[in-house]
DNA sequence: GTGCAATAGTGCAGTGAATGCAACAGTTGG
DNA sequence: CCAACTGTTGCATTCACTGCACTATTGCAC
């Protein structure tokens, strides 16, 4: 568990940044202290339950300080869900470039798409993450929360580039609906354990095809 | 702890009116306090923004102690979006038993449209509600949060009545975007300041004619 | 009216999340 | 080897929230 005395070969840093060039040594120990406190929080929580554990416990797991701790995840749940936080910018800013040359629901499409599939799960901790997911059902609210913050901006883009009166709200129903199959797809890849993308794409067949609506 | 039935008036039986309350005195004053509290909080926010505002505040201005604040509501939000938290049971409750009588898809809207149509407004602080549910985005996130809780319950009782391999799935999806559309009613009532049931009507008719999708 | 049970309200002590600040240590680049 | 940069840490602090013991009020029966 010592990283300082582990005897790996240099080329088993496939865990940290899969097909990457040559990051500084200073990165690699951010996301080295990132990784070990992600893994020790999803372990915590397995063992002794959301409300069980505290971010002290999780720190001290990870070998950091408490203050470092939140120096890296804004809550304890983040640390848990290994919420990076960029994902609203760069959602929007993939919005702005695909409407420049696919229609409104193509580009909404690929946007969706494109996010589930970045969803960064490391294939050690898939399977522990599934679990902790499936037995604390608040973390799945504060996982959907976070999308939340970047619906409004992804409707304000979505506004723009359509025409009407209703504008806006056509925008904030294609993104409801959007977040609502993406939020279906991750749901049904974590229950049956397949690739979140290909459940995607499923979701969004069954949705055409079976002509889901109220 | 339902009042209507652990107060039994057995010589005056002419006051039980079942539209008009004649609530014990006790219960009167705990709505009283329940609020007051509510518009404190509304009020504070307004005025200083959600992360400015204390419980010790709310409680202050309300005229109570803190550790009644806390008595009352599970957290300080749950004050500001005056939550009671029996809305999930109720609406699995109703599910099942329109269930009975009319089609999936039926029942779903039904469900939907009267939970929209139950949200306890108070007439008084509803604009005042609306503007601080307008300034502070993560109060959004929190009241969908809360809907988060029952649509598990939902997945499961629309699971039972569907057929085929993959009804868990359908199901899942049918719940999402429902709630995808209620949260875009409720989003777009507040914005335009009408009716939610109104907003949610003319929702669900722009999904169905628009036939918005990815 | 009076006593009794139930419950709302309160004060207090304590846990834990989260932040600001100042100091320290390792990394990078010259 | 030095200097700028940045991650880490300890410390103090604020605030959300809880458990517990206690008081005050209310409802009810006699």
């Amino acid at each position: 568990m010592d990283p300082v005395t582990d005897t790996r070969t240099p080329t088993d840093t496939s865990t940290a940044a899969p097909a990457c060039e040559e990051l500084g040594l200073r990165e690699q120990k951010k996301r080295q202290t990132r990784l070990a406190m992600h893994r020790a929080a999803l372990e915590l929580v397995a063992e002794h339950g959301l409300s069980a554990v505290t971010a002290q416990m999780i720190a001290q797991r990870a070998g950091v300080s408490t203050r470092t701790f939140f120096n890296h995840w804004s809550t304890k749940e983040s640390a848990i869900l290994g919420v990076v936080g960029d994902e609203g910018p760069r959602a929007v800013a993939s919005l702005r470039e695909k409407l420049v040359v696919m229609t409104v629901r193509q580009a909404l499409h690929a946007v969706m798409r494109d996010g589930i599939a970045n969803v960064p799960v490391d294939p050690e901790l898939r399977d522990l993450k599934k679990r902790v997911m499936a037995k604390e059902p608040s973390l799945q609210s504060m996982s959907t929360g976070n999308l939340q913050a970047m619906q409004a901006e992804l409707v304000d883009v979505l506004t723009e580039s359509l025409d009407g009166e209703h504008a806006r709200d056509h925008a904030e129903i294609m993104v409801q609906v959007g977040f609502a199959l993406t939020r279906s797809a991750f749901s049904i890849a974590m229950r049956r354990g397949i690739d979140p993308v290909r459940a995607f794409d499923q979701v969004v067949a069954v949705y055409l095809r079976d002509d889901i609506d109220l």
